[in-house]
DNA sequence: GCGACAG
DNA sequence: ATCTTGTCGC
């Protein structure tokens, strides 16, 4: 599939800030987005080493899936090195050239893009899965393990509860609980998406496991692709 | 000033 | 993210 140039890429933290600004207004954060989504890619990158600077080995995987089967539709690995080093708030340039690399060998164009990260849940309002959503012009959400911006209160201890991530006086994700009694998920908008649609989504995509069904393949093909 | 901080 | 043993639970 097309996605947008990468250029020009930042050697610094201002410069990766300041390509973050000029990208945001590009964003669309009032289109409903696809209700029902019939194909669902799942985004994960896997390192080599545990460095956090530039230049570690790493893996981008993109795994299609038909959101109503959860049958893998199909897939696409690129293997590469991080391209900035790992500081909160600029992670998405330490590993978008190589998940773009993959997304380009697509030959699917999915209906909607899930991110191992945030959209607008970020201090800056434009986390990776915005970022994808820009480069892509394809609906984003981001799905994170763990909290970065906003405040929350612990939602009902069953699946499908839920409550609001706020970040002073707007709302800028949502808490998610997945299964029973397990660590809820982090889900915000990244491009062309609804929350309301995102967390239906997220939990159609995850019906056995916390993780949603897309990230855990990818993150399995990924692993894979580091060794052989 | 100090600590915290997606993956 | 990754480095790692044993341990609890379905």
């Amino acid at each position: 599939m097309e996605v947008r140039d990468l250029h020009p890429w930042p050697s610094t933290r201002a410069e990766a800030e300041a390509i973050q600004d000029r990208l945001r207004p590009l964003l669309d954060l009032h289109s409903p987005g696809p209700e029902r989504p019939r194909t669902v890619a799942g985004l994960d990158v896997s390192y080599a080493g545990g460095s956090e600077g530039t230049g570690t080995r790493l893996a981008a995987a993109v795994v299609v899936l038909d959101a109503a089967t959860l049958r893998t539709v199909e897939e696409s690995v690129a293997v590469g090195t991080a391209a900035f080093p790992y500081v909160p708030g600029l992670f998405a340039f330490r590993e978008l050239p190589t998940l773009v690399e993959a997304l380009r060998d697509l030959r699917t164009v999915p209906d909607l893009l899930v991110c191992d990260g945030f959209g607008v849940a970020h201090p800056r309002r434009f986390g990776l899965a915005c970022h994808l959503g820009v480069l892509t012009g394809l609906p984003t959400i981001g799905v994170g393990k763990t909290a970065f911006v906003g405040a929350y209160a612990a939602p009902g201890a069953r699946r499908g509860d839920a409550g609001p991530l706020t970040d002073g006086d707007e709302v800028v994700g949502r808490v998610l609980r997945t299964q029973d009694g397990v660590k809820p998920v982090f889900v915000s908008v990244g491009h062309r998406a609804s929350l309301d649609a995102a967390c239906r989504t997220v939990l159609e995509l995850a019906p056995d496991h916390r993780l949603p069904e897309t990230t855990r393949r990818a993150d399995r093909l990924s692993r894979d692709a580091l060794r052989g």
